[in-house]
This record gives structure tokens, C-alpha cells and sequence, in this order.
DNA sequence: CATGAATGAGTTTTCATTCAT
DNA sequence: CATGAATGAAAACTCATTCAT
């Protein structure tokens, strides 16, 4: 049965199988074969939707950063977003493993040319800027340690959640994830904030 | 012009060159042809030395797990063995990136079958293991804050190494990798530890 | 130029094209090139129809059984029913010699793991028990001689039909085919039958 | 251990393991590396002792002619030298299967380019001449059955040990091989023998 | 004589991509 | 839009053969 769907609706779900396929059987699997195989379309058809292989790298790019972007906008003080930001990523690694660890993958950055390290990079360094000015103003307005090196806790932070995806990944987690991501919180922020706040 | 080197020598060279490869330019161009180049062989001669690809991944795992765990061993009090593991590891993304990123690279895990990941998160275990266990001792001892999460812990030790790699890997270290390096320990240092060591 | 074919269509293609390029140059050139280029198609295409070779040969001997029991139903008395037999498959050693000198090849039998010599050894055996239950209705209704071995004269009916098959193929045949084919039956029939038919 | 040898045994040793080898594994398997295993030395070793494989399969049929020739010569009147002839070709069956085989395969005619095929005729058509010549003799001496075709009988005896060979590979002798050999002549005999001897 | 490394020319197989239907 | 057949280029391996040691 040949079903017939708009360009736009299939590069969606191209895009989407392709996702799939990279986070849970590496780049190896990205192939135009087991993408369709995916959707449910053949392999040749895959070519109406896209120019070629490369043009569903930069799709899977467009869509991970979409995702990415559609957390919700987190409000209050500076800690309190920050608190949004990393709880939101550290759920996202239990209830989107895939797009999470696509960010923290090489598999992408390869699989364009010289453009890909540097737009995945630059996925990431967002993640890093929103984290750095919350820190920033946290430490303006004497919510932070006052020796805290925010440069320091940049990485800290960003890497907190990279060690949680791993961690997950490995089966190291300790504790039901649902607890561990709010330990990893408090331990982040028992090393970050001035005084501690009682839970 | 035949270069003719002991089946030994050349297995070390291979995996090295995979390494590297991998390290590189990424799975993709994780193949015979590209490998022998880089050793300096036709690709036929890689099966040789190796049954096929499959035994040349299980060498650079080897090697792998032998480069991380070739490790000075560290000494001292349980906080000191802990400096030594992560300023080593945070050093050794400055000299031997390559072989750093693999071990948090998805690359490899998908490179074998069932067995990758296993293994790879066998690897990524053990360094866990030595932080777990550095910080008990440190607990048992009195040197780490008193409401310290250990397991908590474990993930803000494993992931800075991670930010650190990626920060590194995407340009986004704002300041000399060797200063760099001891800013994110002092930072962690201050974040475990009971009372502030001076510098 | 691209010709079009169904696969249904180029599956039997590629397999007569196999039958005879066994049958005329061996198994060595039993290559997935001399095949293609005997079909005039590039070789990758092969692998449109076939999962891999071993399928192809899987192919040849559904061909070889299909083409052997397309034989005609023989109808008659036992010793007119094996009449019937013999002299098509001798008469077939002329016609088709590629499909019947691989019944007695052991190019086939190797081109398959352990299944391959159990397949071409069914293949004989149904052949087997065609004469034996020929030659046993014979010998109750007295139409064969009275101390005929039974299984004695199975073998000598196999054999004939290879001996013709290796004597055309060495180019030993002293008088023309057609006449030897009847010559071979003839003598066969005056080794087994009870009276001599006059001729 | 590397053992040395004259290059005479050795070339005599390749030649018997390359036979093994055709014989067990087909042709298929008829390369320098398993005949080489099979001798245990090295593959390359080989060339030492033969300029290439086309040489190692001339040694192969000659080794082959060597052994059908080596067979006793028969003596009395010539149905005792024709049984002679068959019972030793029948048992050779059992005890030299590989050997044997060869002759009746396709195997090494085709290892040859034009040659091969020719001289495995000549080797086949010396048998078809020893028995012609016994049936001629016979014919004179009045001991065959008065109307029986000469070339249809020799038809039927060169067939009859190929019956019985590929009869014994299928796993289709209904009797111990040693009666089964015993059996065939006798229904060769009456088939051809003008009056029945006692046995 | 024997070895072990290297090679070049194949062979099977995979895969992105094209195109007639 | 979708399919199914075809392709060319490359990948993984194989193998006869060469040659320094």
C-alpha cells in the first residue's frame, strides 16, 4: 500500500526515523535504506523529500535545535532559571535519550563536512551562554559564593548534566533517575550558591 | 618502496591509526583504505595483521583502557588521589584529545555490536569507581562538606571532565587550557570539600 | 543502455545465466562479474535479486530439480515407464548438458555449506527410486530376469545414464547420439529383461 | 618448528594434500593457504616448490594417473581381467574415495584452461579402452552374450563404477560396500556373459 | 629451504543516487 | 508522489605471488 503524504510532512518524519536510527544505532546505521525502512517508504524515495544524504544531517541539526529551543522559557531569579534550565536537560536525558545524546555525540559533527563540528558546537556554546549570564547575574546580586570562579562553574554545570546522560547511558545511575536528577541539582547548587537553602 | 615492520609493531601502528582516524574524522571514515593510508600500507595488508574490522575495534578499545589506566598512581589523602585523577584527566584532553574523546565518544560503543557499549561503559565505570570511592574515604574522614550527596557527587566529578572535553573541543575555554584546568578543579575542590584549603 | 526487467524475471536470468557459466567454465568462474556480464547487467545489480551468492546457488538447484521433474509423467508397463525414464535423461545429455552434467558435478555440492551435498544427493536419489520401484514392479509381474539384484541394477541404470553423460562430454561416443542413446537403452534393457524383445 | 624437506618430497606431499583438499572440500577450497595448512607449512612456502597453482594441478593429474596405473595387472581370459579391472575400480571407491572422485569431477578439468578437460578425457578414455579391448577379446572368444552391443556395454560398465561411486557419496548403497562391490559385478556379469558361471 | 610481511588484482557486498514507469 | 530496477563507486575481504630475512 503506497501511502502519499506532502514533501513537507515526509522530510519531518525523515528527519525524525534519521534521529532515531543515529541515537540508537550509532552513524553507521545512517544509511538511506534504514531511514526509509523507518518512515516505510523505500530507499529511492527518500530523493523526492531530499536532495541527499547531507541535506537530512542538516535537517536532524534543524530539529535538534528545535528541540532544544522549545523548552519552556524559564522565569524568577537567576538561580531559580538556572535550576529551570538544568532540570529541564536533565529530564530531557531520561525522556528524550536520543536528541539528548545526539548533543553530546561526535556522530553528527562528522557527518557533514568542516560544518558540522561547528554548527553542533555552537548548539552547545548556546547552552553554555544562557548557563554563564544566569551565574553572571546570580553573582551580581550576591546569590553566589563569593569566591565561586563562574568560568569554572560554567563548565561545572554543563558538564553535571553530560555526566548524567553518561551515567544513564552506562546504567551507573545509583538511584531511580527521577531522584537522581534532583540530587544532582541540589549538589549543583550546594556548590554553586551562597547559603544553602533548605530543601 | 616495501617497508617491512613485525606483524606487532604493525597491529600497535593500525590501532593507532584508527585511533586517530576515528578521533579525527569520525566513524565514517573508520575504514580499511583510510586506515592503511595512514599507516603507510595497502588496505589488503590491514588483514594481515587483523582478522578484520571487527578485531581491529577490540584493539583500539585495548588500547583505549591500557592509555587510561597507564595513570600515575595517585597517593596521598583521599582528596589528593582525587586531585591527581582529575587534574590528570583534565590534562590529558590537552595532549591526548583524541584518545579522551573516544571514551566519551558514541563512536566506538556502535562500532561492535552488543559488546561495544558494554565494554566502552566499562571503561567509563572504572573511572567512576575510583571517584566513588575516593570520596567514601573522603567522607569517612571528615574531608567533604558534611551534607555532601556522594552519589551526587560522583556525577559533577565525571561530568566536569566531560564539560571540560567539550568545552575544549568546541573552542569555548575562556581562558589557557593549563590555567583552565586548575580553575575547574579549585572549583570542584571547593564544592566537595568541608573548609576552603587556600590556594 | 538500462534495460528493465521484474526481478521475478531477472532471478531466472541470473540463475540459468549461473547454470551455464558452472556448466561451461566451472565454479571458478562462478563470480558474481561472469554472471552479471553474462546477463548484461553490472554486478552490484545482482544483489537487487539475490540477498548473496548462496542464494544464486539455492536458485541453480531449484532450477536443476524443476527442470529435471519437468520430465514427462511415464505411463505403461514398469519396464516401458523406465524405458521412458532412461532414455530421456540420455536424450537430455545431448539437449541440455549444462543442467545434467551438474547433477553429477560436484562443482554444486561444494558451493553450499553441509547443505549443499544433501541437496544434490536428494536430487540423485529421487532418480534412485524411480528405477528401484520400476525395477521391483518388473521383477513381481516376471518381466525381469529371475536372479536380477535388484539394487545391483539400480546402480547399473544410474551408471549408464553418467557413463553416456561423461562419454559424450569426452568425446567417446563412437557413433552419433541419437543412435547411441538407443543402443545404451537397448543394451540395458537386454541386461535386465526376462526375454529379449526383438528389436 | 620448520621442518626441512627436499623440494621431490615436498612437491609429492603438496600434490596428495591438494588432493585431500579437492577431494574433501571442492574446488573451491583448492587454494595455496589450505593446501599449505594441510602440509603445515607456509602459504607462501608453496612457491617454492611449484612456479604457481597451474603447476600444482598438473601434479595433481599426474599423481591421479600414477595411481589409476599403479593397479595390478590382470590377468586370464578377459572377463577375469575385466572383473579384475571393475572389482578394483568399485573398491577403490571405499578406500581412495578422493582420489576416485576426481576422476569422475568436473573439478579439475576446469583448474586447466583448454588443457584441463582434455586430459581428464584421456585419463577417463585409457579405462574405456582397457575395457573395449576385454569386451573385444571376450566377443571373439565367444564368451558374451551373442547379440550384445559392444560400445552400449562399454557404455554400461564405465557407468556402473560411476553409479557406485556417486551411489556410496549420497549415502545410497543399501548393502555394506564390500557386498555391494560384489553384487554390481555379478549383474555386470550376467548382464554381459553368455552363459551364467557359478559363483 | 622456510618464514613472515607485503602487494595487486580480484570478489562479494553495500550504498547513495538516478530514472522509467 | 511512490516504486522498483539499475548504476558506479567504494568498502571489506581473499588470494596468488613476490621477496627480504
Amino acid at each position: 500500500m503506497r501511502t502519499r503524504k506532502s514533501t513537507q510532512e515526509r522530510r519531518r518524519e525523515i528527519a525524525d526515523a534519521a534521529i532515531k536510527v543515529i541515537g540508537e544505532c550509532g552513524l553507521r546505521e545512517f544509511t538511506a535504506a534504514h531511514i526509509a525502512q523507518e518512515v516505510g517508504i523505500k530507499d529511492g524515495t527518500i530523493f523526492r523529500h531530499f536532495k541527499d544524504m547531507n541535506e537530512i544531517t542538516l535537517a536532524v541539526l534543524d530539529r535538534l535545535q528545535e528541540s532544544l529551543e522549545s523548552a519552556p522559557q524559564f522565569t524568577g531569579d537567576p538561580l531559580e532559571r538556572l535550576e529551570g534550565f538544568v532540570l529541564n536537560r536533565l529530564h530531557s536525558v531520561t525522556v528524550q535519550r536520543g536528541i539528548q545524546s545526539l548533543l553530546f555525540s561526535d556522530q553528527l559533527s562528522h557527518a557533514l563536512g568542516a560544518e558540522g563540528p561547528r554548527r553542533v558546537a555552537a548548539l552547545r556554546n548556546r547552552g553554555r551562554s544562557f548557563i554563564r549570564s544566569c551565574l553572571r547575574e546570580a553573582a551580581e546580586k550576591g546569590l553566589l559564593r563569593e569566591d565561586l570562579d563562574i568560568e569554572g562553574a560554567v563548565v561545572l554545570v554543563t558538564g553535571t548534566v553530560m555526566g548524567f546522560l553518561f551515567a544513564a547511558t552506562d546504567g551507573a545511575l545509583t538511584a531511580p533517575a527521577g531522584e537522581m536528577e534532583r540530587r544532582c541539582w541540589r549538589t549543583l547548587r550546594s556548590a554553586l550558591a551562597r547559603k544553602q537553602v533548605l530543601p
